[in-house]
DNA sequence: ATGAAAGCGCTAACAA
DNA sequence: TTGTTAGCGCTTTCAT
């Protein structure tokens, strides 16, 4: 090889001084990384890739949206895996695409990846695939066979419950809930997390209205909901839809948080300057990327050995202008 | 290897057959196939790498944000180069990293791309990296030595240049421009727009407020505004902006669009449900990510041939009720 | 502390 | 239509 000649050394001390393995004296690392400088030399990843079995890489399965979180929790995931070394391949699932993660998951492993990161799924049934690397699942309980399945929560659960008490507690007799697509996990949970606070409290469970996370799904919902007698709390599985919401319950003449209090999920950027500010909740994307992959690298690095404990992350409900306790 | 035995040919007919290449029987085929099948057999794409030279994948260099705008063109990316058959690599540029773009590229080129595209860069200065694969610019000027330097423009200027003179058309003296940062060239080219549309009408340049896409930068300028004499039109570099705007103005007793007009930029999806509905302008992000695409894959695949022509996107302003002529 | 040889699993080029 | 022979550029293993 050429950086080798260049130098005067062998191949595989090339390889040494370019992997910092041990074993190389000063001099000799000085001439091979000047050599190496000189000729714009870099390493061939395919060959690595061959020759070690490693490829140094993580595939992340992601949902094809630029919604707030899924879009938060994949940014998240591409800081956490640079600094770590490991360059990111990316796969979405589609909508309508038949074969869902577990064809996002089979185009990662012919692709050739350490692990796989699942990122915030959506329920598409079992998933069909032999994996053999370490996977972890973000914020949906496990359901693959592979050697090692994590699971990181972002407690959608606890938060939905918190939101949800933040209304009971005001005083509200009961409170509605505008859900995610229940096909979504991270629907399902908030739904879960609702309707346990209000068992827990032994208030009556309104209908659920289902919206897929637009606005406008907000928006029919409160339309519908404007209709309904004595509503006065509700709680909305996403910011977006509650801005929907809040729309249409302004336009039938009703106020927020006057007559109809709000609770949105997420804290997206403009949550806090709507009209009015909105009550929300702000899930801790960045945490918990970075706990789930420092344990998917740690699984890749050192198979076998146990897990690091995890730190599991605090519930942040943000109490704005959209929420007040109901009319005497 | 084992599925050439089980299937009782060479290996090179079962890389025929899993490669769609010609020159095989249709009984070869099935064979080779219901061997694999069988055996759970994926090709090793390192090794395909290393062997062709080719890694069928395609590098993309991201904004590190959740923002709409980045993170709607990365899934239109995303979606068009899995249709496309390559995969997908992603590194984002972080905020403090000095390397910036140039780190971002040289990381793609370790890791071994077939091309590159660059989403919405910021200005970096110079990228100082010898890139021996096509590249894409989406959204700014092309400034890289490659063999291929494409570029696809969001066409921001036009699209700036639109709201703006929907502002003046409808009769007022001046618009007052929030500015994104302008570091990134998404936020120069609409004030170019906005600069070009009043130049055209011989209106005053007011001071232009910059702020950092976020609401609260819009929020700030907004109170700023508020105390300016006969400001009655604003033109925010994205609807987040605007919102932070309207609020301010809001809150010092002004109402939007009576005493001021408010024009937004991206069509987030609240765009159409806060108070007053936001008129603003689309952005085709996956028109742009497609046309992108395809001109940069044919690079890839045909090397020196002439490009398709490319259609060129329709600037998309979406009037609400956040502008009005002003008042008498 | 350094080097030589073998081979990772494919595809390219050429035969047959 | 199918098979043979070489590598691709590294890392591994084993010497030295």
């Amino acid at each position: 090889m050429d950086v080798a000649r260049l130098a005067g050394v062998s191949q595989k001390t090339v390889s040494r001084v370019l992997n910092d393995e041990p074993y190389v004296s000063a001099d000799v690392r000085r001439r091979v990384l000047d050599a190496a400088e000189q000729l714009g030399y870099r390493l061939n990843n395919a060959a690595r890739a061959l020759a070690s079995g490693r490829t140094r890489s993580i595939g992340v399965v992601a949902l094809g949206t630029a919604l707030h979180g899924p879009a938060s929790l994949l940014m998240g995931i591409e800081r956490v895996a640079r600094d770590t070394g490991y360059a990111l391949r990316v796969v979405s699932t589609v909508e309508g695409d038949p074969t869902g993660v577990a064809g996002a998951v089979g185009s990662l492993l012919d692709q050739g990846v350490d692990g796989i990161v699942i990122s915030e799924p959506i329920d598409d049934g079992p998933v069909p695939v032999k994996i053999d690397v370490p996977v972890l699942v973000l914020g949906a309980p496990p359901s693959f066979s592979a050697p090692l399945v994590l699971s990181v929560s972002v407690r959608a659960h606890d938060m939905a419950r918190a939101a949800t008490d933040h209304l009971l507690d005001l005083g509200h007799a009961t409170v509605h809930h505008v859900a995610g697509p229940q096909r979504w996990f991270a629907a399902k949970d908030r739904l879960d997390g609702w309707r346990s606070a209000l068992a827990a409290r032994d208030a009556a469970e309104p209908p659920v209205f289902e919206g897929d996370w637009t606005p406008d799904s907000g928006y029919a919902a409160g339309r519908q909901l404007a209709r309904t007698r004595g509503a006065t709390a509700v709680f909305a599985a996403n910011d977006d839809m509650a801005i929907g919401l809040i729309r249409a319950l302004t336009e039938t003449g009703l106020r927020v948080p006057e007559d109809v209090s709000v609770v949105g999920f997420d804290d997206v950027p403009v949550a806090a300057y709507v009209t009015p500010p909105l009550t929300t909740v702000r899930q801790p994307f960045d945490a918990v990327a970075g706990e789930g992959l420092s344990l998917l690298v740690h699984a890749i690095e050192k198979p076998g050995q146990a897990l690091p404990a995890t730190a599991g992350q605090p519930v942040d409900l943000i109490v704005r202008a959209s929420t007040a306790p109901p009319r005497a």
